[in-house]
DNA sequence: ATTATTATTGCAACAGCATTGCAATAAGAG
DNA sequence: CTCTTATTGCAATGCTGTTGCAATAATAAT
């Protein structure tokens, strides 16, 4: 967390109090965060900024690769890039959960055969039902 | 395309010229149709409707599942739904190619074994460099 | 510590896209 | 041909994200 504000003041960036919030708010979570999520916790800390502020910040570290976006069903999330992964989204309950990407590796490399496409990891996200919910959805 | 139309009218639709028009182009290709894709090939019949009429009748066809939309990149297309597929997204290009959801059952068994999470084939897309722009985009 | 520089903020205005209510129109049943 | 009502166009509206500008605040320079 100390590495990304170092991060920030070198890329000529300025530490501000919503910044610092919004970098540990997303950092501090394994979960994937939506505008609205941000916004909540950024609320329940007391600091409301305007509407642009949070578009531009979300901008800023964004273009400097601070945090990684991914947009699910329409919706922008964002998370730190730690590893190469893809997500799980349940239809029931619309949980989101981190997935290795491992899982598509041999996919990846019969699709670079058959189909000539070379597949990188960007939006590996499938959907599906958790353990959960496909009891009670018919699936 | 007949039976297409017979089963709006079951639903209770009627067969308007814009409808038909929309019906039969969006069946009539095998690529994805995005919504400017779409009143670009009605001006071509020289059909011109209203903009609320394009997003009422897109929403009338995939409520009652005669199209299937999918959503890449921000962008809507529209599409038959005539077998389980997913899509290739070149990012290089931006050529989106249909592709066999075959090459993920091995995943899709190894998911849920692992992670106790059952996935569809529902916007099975995948991103990467088709082969023409591999060559030309560092990968 | 004080001052100067400039990144950041809030505000208000704006733009683009999709939706809605309503009256007019037209498809299809009888 | 008449009647019912699905469909249409239009104008107004809402929602989301963006932009210009002046005020503010973080940091560097003194």
């Amino acid at each position: 967390m100390d590495s990304i504000e170092d991060a920030i003041r070198i890329v000529g960036g300025r530490m501000t109090k919503t910044r610092k919030a919004i970098v540990e708010i997303i950092a501090g979570t394994d979960c994937l965060l939506s505008r609205a999520d941000l916004v909540r916790s950024l609320s329940r800390r007391g600091l409301r900024p305007n509407r642009s502020t949070i578009y531009r910040e979300l901008r800023f570290l964004t273009k400097h690769r601070f945090v990684g976006e991914c947009v699910i069903d329409g919706v922008v999330y964002y998370e730190v890039q730690r590893d190469s992964h893809g997500h799980l989204v349940c239809m029931g309950c619309r949980g989101i959960r981190r997935m290795p990407a491992k899982y598509f590796e041999d996919a990846k490399r019969k699709i670079h055969h058959d189909e000539k496409f070379h597949v990188t990891d960007r939006s590996l996200n499938v959907y599906g039902y958790c353990n959960k919910c496909k009891e009670t959805e018919c699936v």
